[in-house]
DNA sequence: GTCTATGTTTGCGG
DNA sequence: TCCGCAAACATAGA
């Protein structure tokens, strides 16, 4: 599922593909839940000749900038997907909005679940100033997740998950950087030593960069999965560690890795790796 | 064919 | 403040 790493290689193939500086012509709407905000005729009314300044990424949102000074945020959620496509292409089962660029291509909005959504607003701040802090930006530093750590007493899975508190992060790279970090994911935050806060600062960065560098996890064939644009798969599944491992060695200890439910989401930790202990 | 787990976010109630 | 639960959906896999 897209989380930062997924998110960042669709910006970064939206932008190879040449889409900066495209001018849209038009949208078609097929599934109208998908456009948060504004109204679907205003949205298609408002779309038309804006004209993309730049394309990056705020969290799990892909933020088209437009010359106008308009953004258009998007959100693939679970299963939300972006193909440039031929605009002579047929329209497949789940192609919910269509920009043409009055070129022969399409950009679509592919999404099974019907999760996924967009915003196209003046103020982009109302919604991504609510977001915690950037893991890979340099400002984010480990004094900084001290702080806000220490701010908490609530479980670490559920408060790494919350985009409030760390941006961009999702079952998979929080998983594998507890792992890395060799934390429990029900330690509570303000349990945490310096030494673990350290560890964990940087084991956020690695299974990021990490995940970047392999263009995404796709973890299996099916529709649901993460694809890129052009429909390219991530490879970062093999790099895993623990996700969607239970049962398999840890590649640390060789102790057999194991499932549990946190916060009502399944996590996996090498219970030899990661203890609880009492704390 | 049926049942269940899945994963992101929001909102509600305790 | 924090937690659990449900909902928004469709699909994969048992």
């Amino acid at each position: 599922m897209p989380e930062l790493p997924e998110v960042q290689t669709i910006v970064n193939d939206l932008k190879t593909a040449g889409l900066v500086g495209a001018t849209i012509s038009g949208a078609r709407v097929c599934w109208s839940r998908t456009i948060a905000e504004p109204s679907v005729d205003e949205f298609c009314s408002q779309i038309i000749g804006q004209k993309i300044a730049d394309i990056s990424r705020r969290g799990k949102f892909i933020v088209f900038s437009f010359v106008s000074g308009l953004t258009m945020l998007i959100h693939l959620r679970m299963s939300g997907r972006l193909n440039i496509v031929d605009a002579c292409a047929d329209c497949t089962k789940h192609e919910h909005i269509i920009f043409n660029f009055g070129t022969n291509l399409h950009l679509r909005f592919h999404d099974t679940r019907k999760f996924g959504r967009i915003h196209l607003l003046k103020d982009p701040g109302r919604i991504l100033d609510k977001l915690g802090p950037e893991p890979l930006d340099e400002k984010f530093t480990q004094e900084i997740l001290k702080k806000r750590l220490l701010a908490h007493k609530r479980m670490l899975k559920p408060l790494l998950l919350d985009q409030a508190f760390i941006a961009g992060l999702g079952n998979i790279y929080v998983d594998e950087a507890l792992w890395e970090a060799r934390i429990h994911p029900c330690r509570t935050s303000c349990s945490l030593t310096d030494r673990e806060i350290r560890s964990l600062h940087r084991a956020i960065c690695l299974v990021l960069r990490r995940g970047l560098k392999n263009l995404g996890t796709t973890l299996g064939d099916g529709e649901t999965n993460f694809y890129s644009v052009a429909r390219r798969k991530g490879r970062n599944r093999d790099e895993l560690r623990v996700f969607r491992r239970t049962g398999e060695p840890c590649p640390r200890c060789r102790t057999l890795i194991e499932r549990m439910v946190v916060g009502q989401r399944s996590s996996h930790i090498c219970p030899v790796c990661q203890q609880l202990e009492g704390r």
